[in-house]
DNA sequence: GTGTCGGCCGTCTGCCGACAA
DNA sequence: TTGTCGGCAGACGGCCGACAC
């Protein structure tokens, strides 16, 4: 896996020179996010890309926007090339993949591995996260640093000074070197940064509520990135091409490179996509045609909480149907219709089946609301697309 | 036409409440933009488009990029709906189009007005543009304003005061406001702006070498926009769609629409793109198919100088010829070879017919080489894509 | 344990005419 | 005519402990 700080070449890997730290970027999207490994088997679903997009450009898919009835809602495809980015002017982190859609023939010779579920997004241990301060974005003074975060991820001051005082060098994502100076004074005594902070402050633009997390790594490095605040006014629409273009542009890419097994790329913006929607492929036939789902079967469900940690939700399935049953018929993204318990009415109404974890206490075979699979393995990727239905009996 | 400033809901014009000046943006597009109007027909090239989509992202059309064999190079459209838009963080202009591509049967019915050509830039006579200085620019002072400018386009200063002070309110692209200290001082005498440009400056993030403009129009208000130095590092890819899949966008937007009669929506960058590829169809029928054009003959055409000013370059036709034959034979876009009187070797090896002017002496029939016509008016789309070679015997 | 504030000093912003190109 | 500079005064940046929650 290639690592790149997203520069004007951000595209063409030979231009790529400067490589950044899968750490820090992987602290940055969040605990919840993982990468499937390069080379493995993936499940590209259109309709998420197509999500993103939506949210990107801050604009619904057009009613008028064609189908692509070559298009399956699902594509498994070879993962080639995933790469780290992080953009340049806002830090937000993101990845490229380079995708190509496996023929007929490669899906029956697929090599399915079970335990193949996608590496868990290797969290760092020593790091932390802080959320900004009207004080600590204020021109008036420095940051002001947790103790245990200071005593945890800061190497130590010599206490043996009055006041104890170090320098310490950050490196961001594009690996720019930001130097501060780590104080512990006041009364009561406390971490500050003082000197540097500020320029980092207005270098970044950060603004109160957004967050800065620092990793002291296995190498003795400290890294440094940051997360902002989710301003929903944030989202400039390009200028470049419309969105119904655009819409258009990753259906006509996915459903060219489908059709002629070659290669093609997107991109993945863990904190901006709703969901994920290249999922490895074993997690999702795991998930998809050996794990059995009916309504009113309890789950929970990972989510990230603004600390940066990660809490479950407990929910029950109210229903299993299309999500978009004109478009993308007898897809499993967002099949699955939910309640939650704590209902603050902020959580989605749908999920997919790779998003959950069923609370199954019956045994696996038989079961009262079975899914059986009339194959155990789908021969090609048309009864892919259109098993669901036929397997549960609903819609 | 309809006019506003870029926002979060810039493609859908129930959310464009603020408009924005029309003096004003095309004075920031510059002397050579115009813009066809509303409801008029025009001929649109995907591949102008598609050469505007490979500057905004710095990367050229992937040769796998697959054809699209049944859409031509260029389509007869209806205009619908030109708006002009600023970029809310750069303030760069650009333009959205809705085009709608005639039937056939429309093409044939079409009402050819020979005086329809496209109303020219309406460029202010009242406004003045400047290059900043590191002066201008640096926060040790304010901005230095030439002294015909200010008499030409700021309200008239009281010279019974000493010094004679003013204050000047302008509006942006945006219609934000901004204000200025105008003052007459200093030995010898000079027009400055002192207090609120510093901030001007710094919220637009102008460096030495960018320009700003100011306008004194008709009703009496003062309007200030800027132009930005060509950084050639300034173009950043976009994370959401990988350049390929953008190409593969327009290309699909423009077929679909050309197989449905429907709409699509375009941006045209007037200052990024290298040349315009949304041309009035009387423009575009009378220099296709009105004006003789052969190898060795003369020429001029307009360019537009660093002061923002119109200025005439000559050369002569060394040959016409397909530009791209593999994926856009037959295309009038770009199809004459030409040099350069003063070879700088700057300026571009090839043209498009209707931006030059052709310096013919010899009557109009017959000609040493000319380019006749089978048909004064193509019966359909097809003819027209194919009639380039067709009429000039050439390749 | 940490967010915000008043106090205080030093740097930099920003207005002025001098001067030269 | 206008770009840059030295001079100067005031604003703001930025470091400190006090204090409260």
């Amino acid at each position: 896996m290639k690592l790149s700080s997203a520069g004007l070449n951000q595209q063409s890997p030979e231009g790529a020179k400067n490589f950044l730290n899968s750490e820090l970027w992987h602290a940055c999207a969040g605990p919840l996010v993982s990468l499937p490994a390069d080379g493995s088997h993936v499940v590209y679903f259109p309709q998420g890309h197509s999500e993103q997009i939506a949210v990107s450009t801050n604009k619904e898919v057009d009613a008028q926007t064609p189908n692509y009835p070559s298009l399956p809602p699902q594509l498994i495809c070879q993962l080639h090339n995933v790469t780290m980015h992080a953009d340049m002017e806002t830090d937000e982190v993101y990845a490229q993949m380079t995708l190509q859609p496996l023929s007929p023939q490669e899906q029956k010779d697929v090599n399915f591995l079970p335990a193949d579920l996608g590496a868990p997004s290797k969290q760092p241990t020593n790091y932390f996260c802080k959320t900004l301060t009207a004080s600590d974005t204020s021109t008036h003074g420095g940051f002001s640093v947790p103790r245990r975060a200071a005593e945890k991820v800061f190497p130590p001051l010599d206490f043996a000074q009055q006041p104890p005082v170090q320098e310490l060098i950050a490196r961001d994502l594009h690996n720019n070197e930001w130097k501060f100076r780590h104080i512990f004074r006041g009364q009561p005594k406390r971490h500050l940064l003082t000197s540097g902070w500020s320029m980092f402050v207005s270098a970044k633009r950060l603004v109160a509520g957004d967050s800065v997390l620092f990793i002291w790594n296995d190498k003795n490095q400290l890294l440094l990135g940051i997360r902002r605040a989710n301003r929903p006014q944030t989202v400039m629409p390009s200028s470049v091409l419309s969105s119904d273009s655009m819409h258009l542009g990753l259906l006509a890419s996915a459903a060219h490179a489908a059709a002629t097994n070659s290669r093609f790329t997107i991109f993945f913006n863990p904190r901006a996509s709703p969901s994920e929607f290249v999922i490895p492929l074993a997690k999702y036939v795991k998930t998809v045609y050996h794990t059995r789902v009916s309504v009113g079967m309890r789950f929970r469900m990972l989510f990230e909480t603004e600390e940066s940690s990660i809490r479950r939700y407990m929910g029950t399935i109210t229903g299993i149907s299309d999500f978009d049953p004109v478009r993308w018929p007898n897809s499993h993204w967002l099949s699955v219709k939910v309640g939650w318990d704590e209902s603050t009415g902020e959580r989605q109404p749908r999920v997919s089946l790779w998003e959950i974890e069923p609370l199954t206490t019956f045994p696996m075979y038989p079961s009262p609301f079975p899914m059986r699979l009339k194959r155990p393995w789908p021969p090609g990727l048309h009864s892919f697309s259109g098993m669901k239905n036929d397997d549960m009996g609903i819609n």
